[in-house]
DNA sequence: TTACGTGCAAAAAATTTGCAGTTTC
DNA sequence: GAAACTGCAAATTTTTTGCACGTAA
């Protein structure tokens, strides 16, 4: 455990989430200008080996990179926008069903699930519709 | 419509799915030699757009490169095993379910979703205990 | 013909690797 | 002290852009 890892793990956790590696890095530089970005990203990788953090997409609204959030307690869906970009997150019990399903049918033993849909939220769609 | 573009759309309708930006050209490639990689990109974008083509991610078992498909009559879940790169695809009436719930509950009109799974598969599973 | 698409070259963005020196335990 | 981790520089990989020419409708 290097100081280095101790604070990029406090910076994920106290992030709302969705953080890509370049912002991480440049959070973490604030703190520690000499932490390189190397580092990030093979910090990252750890992370993500150990299931501590999840890989995002978000459908790629803009180029692509990828976002890391902490592993919550609960999955959860990612809704992004296509409009505004703004991003919401959607827990469900079907989710939990679907999970269950897979491992079920097909003996599949799950580690990592990501569902992440694109399209209009609610605020866009009247915007959209209107011409705004 | 170019004839690159028909090229282009032939190979990913005729691929049983998942191919990268780079397979698909150097499939294009073995009917025009001329075609360039940058059309491939534009042109993938093009039906991304136009919602002819989903973009997956297959939980990045190998480097950070996207897979394509043609968009199929319903949607499918991907499987990816960690352990032996195999790629299963999974259809659920849970999973169009929570489509629904998705757009009911949060009025999200949803226009493309894209679920992806990484675990181990059947098979692995027992290897990978028994130690093989 | 005219707007749109393509190839080429080059750039940008995102991520990975080799290696020598430095920390952590 | 040994194994693991870091920074630096450079390389790879994946994707995007500018521009002049060519082609489909």
């Amino acid at each position: 455990m290097t100081h280095q890892r101790k604070l990029l793990v406090a910076i994920i956790q106290a992030a709302d989430g969705h953080l890509d590696a370049l912002s991480l890095w440049q959070r973490a530089q604030e703190q520690d200008p000499t932490l390189n970005k190397v580092t990030v990203y093979r910090t990252l990788g750890l992370l993500k080996r150990y299931g501590l953090v999840d890989e995002l997409d978000l459908m790629h609204l803009e180029g692509g990179k990828h976002y890391y959030e902490a592993k919550a307690q609960r999955d959860h869906i990612h809704l992004a926008c296509t409009h505004c970009g703004r991003i919401q997150e959607f827990e469900s019990l079907l989710f939990e069903k679907l999970k269950g399903q897979i491992e079920r049918d097909r003996r599949f033993r799950i580690q990592v699930v990501r569902v992440e849909a694109g399209g209009l939220c609610e605020q866009c769609q009247s915007s959209v519709t209107s011409g705004r």
